[in-house]
DNA sequence: AGAATGACCTGCGCGC
DNA sequence: TGCGCGCAGGTCATTC
């Protein structure tokens, strides 16, 4: 379900309470929850135990918690790792106190103590529905930039939202695809953070028909897309995401505002914002798009 | 290379 | 009340 805003919440309010502090024990209920990790490398739990954590990272959708290099003395184990996330449909992470107990709530799948320098003790609880998010240890690769991500980002594009993301090279590439921009939007290899909420709400944003190719935009169109993009982004972030029931919430379990301000996403027969014509809902890519058939006219 | 499909899961609301 | 169906913020592997 998160999409980027959604996820850049989580980032936030993890990072005081995760910078600096010591892994102490981790526990693994469910293995489905760790599905990305790589266990010939060694276990999650035993590699994850006794690390220190750094501030976290996010590129679009995953999360990750880069740790200090774990025995510098030993030979060859001094490869920069972190704790990698990714949230799925259902993924959260929550800060808890160190006495919580992991059964008395649902779907707690994997639970981290953490002792921290300057805060008292604490778990962070990995809670997840459906199971479609995972936690993993993960190598840390440096990129062309200079900037170091896991392995198992290195094929997601940098979003709209990161400072190297290159408006040029994306609006150039937009260009020569000719599939359906909004199959490009969802694309995590061409623009990564967007899903689809905020696909359906900035082509609405933008007057852009879903199934419309990429490569048919005008240059000044695609533009005006990439801002749109932006802009409700950014407008989620500063709402705290988007939440329709108790499946988003932030480290504190509280639920975004952002839903409030959906103009399309979700709105199936009722009047667009913009001209009053009922928004439609129609099949996608075994989704839903949500459009005005009047502002959004394929051509 | 791009497109289509299915797999991975649980739970909710709806109509019957 | 209970059952089956469709639907849900995502990603990945496999096929054509």
């Amino acid at each position: 379900m998160p999409e980027l805003p959604e996820v850049e919440v989580v980032r936030l309010g993890l990072a005081p309470a995760v910078t600096d502090a010591i892994v102490t024990a981790v526990d693994v209920y469910d293995e489905r929850a760790i599905t990305r990790h790589d266990h010939r490398r060694g276990s999650f739990a035993d590699r994850l135990t006794g690390r220190s954590m750094l501030a976290p990272q996010r590129r679009g959708k995953f999360i990750w918690i880069p740790l200090e290099p774990a025995g510098r003395l030993a030979a060859g184990e001094g490869r920069p790792d972190a704790l990698l996330a990714h949230l799925g449909m259902t993924g959260q992470l929550l800060l808890r106190d160190a006495w919580a107990r992991p059964e008395d709530e649902p779907h707690v799948r994997v639970r981290i103590e953490l002792r921290h320098p300057s805060h008292a003790e604490l778990a962070v609880f990995f809670r997840d529905q459906r199971t479609f998010g995972s936690l993993a240890l993960d190598e840390l690769v440096s990129t062309d930039a200079g900037d170091a991500v896991p392995s198992q980002v290195l094929h997601i594009a940098r979003d709209p939202i990161d400072p190297l993301f290159d408006d040029r090279a994306f609006l150039a590439s937009l260009m020569r695809k000719n599939s359906a921009i909004k199959r490009v939007l969802l694309d995590q290899r061409a623009i990564s953070g967007v899903g689809n909420i905020y696909a359906d709400e900035a082509l609405w944003a933008a007057r852009i028909h879903p199934e419309q190719p990429a490569s048919s935009l005008s240059r000044a169109k695609t533009r005006l897309l990439l801002d749109e993009i932006r802009l409700v982004l950014g407008k989620a972030l500063t709402e705290g995401g988007t939440s329709f029931d108790a499946q988003y919430v932030n480290v504190n379990g509280q639920a975004g505002y952002f839903a409030h301000s959906l103009n399309a996403y979700g709105r199936e027969g009722r009047p667009c914002p913009r001209c009053g014509t009922p928004i439609v809902r129609v099949s996608f890519m075994n989704r839903s798009s949500h459009y005005c058939p009047r502002d959004q006219r394929l051509r």
